[in-house]
RNA sequence: CGCGGGGUGGAGCAGUGGUAGCUUGUCGGGCUCAUAACCCGAAGGUCGCAGGUUCGAGUCCUGCCCCCGCUACCA
């Protein structure tokens, strides 16, 4: 049966480029789509920049240009480096948007007609130079508890006390470096705890797995603490209805951006995003990292319920992405950015490392320099490709392209590897593609055994006949082998494909076996690694 | 006593009660079609430490040690 769903990945901010953590999650969603295409659903993936908030107007102030100016060469960039890495999005929007406006108000209407929204006066952090409220990462002073002078106003990495702005001693400004001054404002909550029942009959329809919902129910035991929506002008982002000066915090709008880019990709395609988030029948899946898991389990639900919308039918959480075993690093020189990497080695190459390494879990995966080498020559290389690369020399040089049939042996051969289809379906399901590729270069070590029991090379010497149906039989394995790899290396299997003669193939086209066929002479797709060709990732002299 | 995740052969990881596995690396052999590849075989682990439960524990319980995240340049 075909299946409907709505896909996203959690939108970047437009602060910053895209590096490698980024793309670890945008890696992860977009085989997880192109595996629901394969299989014949109608998946759309949505996803765009997230292009309000203080930070972001500061760096537009920082460059002298405007926030507007900022935010689209950000996203061009942005859609540049995802594409590069054969992210396949249906559509890639902006948070800073007519939809999105529009959308943020009615929900925010939505709630307020609902009694969800509060009042409260709160005393804040002001810089009088800037004329700015101070967000506690604005503000720098002495912990209250351990004395650690230049800490910020949340929390303090020495002693790891947490505490309020208020609390720290000898504050000032991290823009002005001034003393702040304390000053009033009203602003504007969202009664979370309103929704307590909302949230946990969703989470009992099981959206989450099971270590994200014991962590959701140690939150849950308590109070849910009403969420600060508002945020005083200056501020680059929505004005809340009925106010002057007041907008909506950039994560009020930002989730919402899921249904707006929908909306802006559904008008353009003679639809509304209704049909996408109003209609039961579709399944909305989130990806996002472990660091927002709050937002989208806890506010995101309760606002799509109070409005009206259907609420996701999967939140699927990775962990974070270390480079050599530690925390990426800017001074370490381990921040390593996508366009960094796409000028020096192949998309696709990663995607497979990714996707060796990740799982259903949140725990963090290492790209580990030497471990990605060896792991590539050895998987992509050495099992898959030279499948391609060892009888494509043979088809090419000794047999004139020319492919024959399929004997009971190879049909045996076939069998075994298409008989992996279920359980290699159910990783990328599951998103346990560790598992997926494993078994998948299982099937291609069965080929590669099957060769050389076969001996085509010397086969070929005095009977041709059967060294062509040797060589039919071993092509047929790389073609199941690059349906099974096309989500996650859409570029390496589709110049195999064109290899082999055949357009793009789909899980459906599995069992067609393709027999008599004429073959172009076999070219190389990738190279071998060394380390000398990764190293550069990496500055070491810092 | 802040909370959470984790410690399994050199490296990266599977494995939640029943003779310790996979990939890689190392060593030896084979093959020579292929990008020093592929095939066969071997060595290498007291499963962080100490107790406990059990006929039996990497797997359950208790205590301890260490690493990582919760906080940053952030997803």
């Amino acid at each position: 049966m075909t299946k409907t769903l709505l896909v996203t990945s959690a939108l970047p901010y437009a602060n910053g480029d895209i590096h490698l953590g980024h793309l670890v999650e945008h890696v992860q969603t977009d085989i997880f789509v192109r595996f629901q295409k394969h299989l014949g659903h109608a998946c759309y993936y949505m996803c765009a920049d997230d292009a309000h908030g203080t930070a972001i107007m500061l760096s537009a102030e920082k460059d002298g240009v405007t926030p507007d100016a900022y935010i689209d060469a950000v996203k061009a960039q942005h859609i540049s480096d995802f594409k590069q890495f054969n992210i396949d999005y249906d559509h890639y929007y902006s948070t800073h948007s007519e939809e999105n406006r529009v959308l943020s108000e009615s929900i925010y209407n939505a709630a307020n007609d609902d009694g969800g929204i509060i009042k409260k006066d709160i005393q804040q952090y002001f810089d009088e130079d800037k004329g700015l409220f101070l967000a506690d990462r604005y503000i720098k002073g002495t912990c209250p508890k351990c004395g650690a002078t230049d800490q910020y106003g949340d929390a303090c990495e020495v002693c790891y006390a947490t505490y309020s702005a208020t609390e720290l001693v000898d504050p000032v400004s991290a823009l002005s470096g001034k003393p702040p001054v304390l000053k009033e404002s009203t602003h504007y909550f969202f009664d979370l705890e309103k929704y307590r029942e909302h949230i946990t009959q969703w989470l009992a329809t099981d959206p989450v797995s099971d270590p994200v919902k014991n962590k959701l129910n140690e939150w849950l035991t308590g109070d849910l603490k009403p969420w600060d929506i508002s945020r005083d002008a200056p501020y680059f982002g929505f004005k809340i209805p009925g106010t002057d000066d007041k907008y909506f915090y950039v994560w009020l709008d930002a989730p919402i951006g899921y249904i707006a880019t929908t909306e802006s990709w559904a008008t353009a395609n003679g639809k509304t995003c209704h049909a996408f988030w109003k209609n039961d029948a579709v399944e909305i899946h989130h990806f996002i990292g472990k660091d927002i898991m709050y937002f989208h389990t806890l506010f995101w639900p309760a606002m799509l319920a109070v409005s009206g919308f259907n609420q996701p039918k999967k939140v699927h959480i990775h962990g974070f992405l270390t480079v050599n075993g530690e925390k990426m690093s800017k001074s370490r020189g381990t921040f390593i950015l996508a366009r960094d990497y796409a000028k020096l080695l192949n998309p696709d190459i990663l995607r497979y490392y990714y996707a060796a390494k990740l799982s259903s879990s949140m725990d963090d995966i290492d790209f580990n320099l030497e471990d990605f080498v060896q792991r590539i020559n050895s998987d992509v290389l050495g099992k898959f490709i030279n499948i391609g690369s060892r009888i494509g020399a043979i088809v090419t040089k000794k047999l004139d392209g020319q492919l024959s049939t399929i004997d009971a042996e190879g049909l045996a051969l076939l069998d075994d590897i298409l008989a992996m289809s279920d359980a290699i379906s159910d990783a990328y399901q599951s998103l346990d593609t560790h598992k997926g590729m494993r078994m998948i270069m299982q099937c291609a070590e069965l080929a590669n055994k099957y060769i050389d029991d076969k001996a085509p090379w010397a086969l070929v010497k005095d009977n041709a006949d059967a060294a062509r149906v040797v060589c039919t039989v071993a092509l047929n394995a790389l073609r199941i082998l690059c349906i099974y790899l096309a989500p996650v290396m859409p570029g390496v299997t589709q110049q195999l494909f064109s290899f082999l003669g055949v357009s793009s193939q789909h899980w459906a086209q599995l069992p067609q076996h393709i027999t008599n066929a004429t073959l172009a002479p076999y070219e190389h797709v990738l190279k071998r690694l060394t380390l000398d060709d990764v190293a550069p990732l990496v500055n070491t002299t810092q």
